[in-house]
DNA sequence: TCACGTAATTAAACAGTGTTCAATTAAAAA
DNA sequence: TTTTTAATTGAACACTGTTTAATTACGTGA
């Protein structure tokens, strides 16, 4: 018969790569693919490839694939509060001079990591899928440190206010940064988004400002 | 032989449909399907299947599928500004009142249209991509109903000035709108997105108000 | 009326995708 | 060493978008 024993498979159970550390490679190699195709061209069997691995072992170490994605934006968003805290380092010390380095850092790392920063809202879940404990802590990091910062600079009388208020700024910058990109800002020939982020949300904090003194 | 004449194709140049009947009509249940099913999960295929043509007829109208998302989405557009024109023929007649309603029937519509509206930035064009004409006119009836009511409200020294206000409030109702239908304030335990943004949109017009007299 | 050329429409082919699953095999346990 | 367990695979399935050769309805000219 045929010798066919140049057609050779490795399975089964593997040493060379530990439970944490599979899922660790798989994001990583994922992640990479995200940033450079973008969520439409991303592809599970290509991320798969790259760990040396077939695509059954996402499905095994994820569940499935929402899971897998969920993962690899969360790497994103700890990567972004990462940027936001370094930003915040070398900011100067006066309140407008911290949040317009905020505003412009939360720019600064959408820009500079365009696709893996929309992925996070291209990625669509239904309530049906679980999200880790994990995922939830790194999203509530980034929207900590807004907290924190604008905290430090405004006190309304109503913490529950005031956390309502930074959710709105959050949403606004936001706005201007996912119109930027999306080109939306470029058709209406603005030059500087992030500009008139930092105007928006400074004209409502002195607003606040003057109306809690 | 096999009798196959039961195998019956319809085919070449039909008559049922002029060119922009057939333009009309795909866009049509294209815009159906996007609307139930969203953009993820939308298919030339199936579009094509319910208006009773197959996918080539797609690329011969609209040589690619760029162009055909594009006119879907144009028609969620020009639906959006007809929704906005009604909300504000029976808005109040102060100032704060049109504003509100601008920016409430803003919501309503993506609330009302979620799969549509999403799609709309769901569809990533790149610069390759031609824009028609009537598909750009359609964007610019919408910013051009904000622009008029904005300008009617407030009236900056500089004409451009109040242009890229404009476009500024603009992406901070659509900020919050977009985060909202995301899920990610109902993480946030925000109930009255919508609220926010007519709050955060009236006090920054107040200030440049206020800068202007 | 009939043939001809044009243009609309199709099915099929191609290279991908996500998802599932039986088969395989390496490693751990007995 | 044998048995059990669990990780890994490739193939199968039903879909995508995209291109293209083949088909055929239609308008036109003779």
């Amino acid at each position: 018969m045929f010798n066919l024993s140049f057609i050779h498979h490795v399975m089964g159970r593997r040493s060379d790569h530990s439970p944490e550390e599979l899922r660790e490679l798989l994001i990583s190699c994922g992640h990479d693919l995200m940033a450079e195709r973008g969520f439409a061209r991303f592809s599970a069997r290509e991320a798969a490839r790259r760990a040396g691995y077939s695509v059954g072992t996402i499905y095994n170490a994820f569940g499935q694939l929402d899971s897998y994605l969920l993962a690899i934006n969360s790497r994103t968003f700890r990567q972004w509060s990462d940027w936001l805290e370094h930003a915040l380092e070398t900011a100067p010390d006066d309140r407008a001079g911290r949040i317009e380095a905020l505003v412009r850092a939360y720019f600064g790392f959408a820009d500079a990591n365009r696709n893996a920063w929309m992925a996070i809202y291209d990625h669509r879940i239904d309530k049906s899928v679980p999200i880790a404990r994990e995922d939830e802590a790194a999203r509530e990091t980034l929207t900590g440190i807004v907290d924190r910062e604008v905290a430090s600079t405004l006190d309304l009388g109503d913490p529950e206010s005031t956390r309502r208020l930074v959710r709105s700024l959050i949403a606004t910058v936001h706005g201007h940064c996912a119109m930027w990109l999306s080109g939306s800002f470029a058709l209406m020939q603005e030059d500087d988004p992030a500009g008139q982020a930092v105007e928006r949300v400074l004209e409502v904090l002195t607003h606040h400002l003057s109306r809690s003194s």
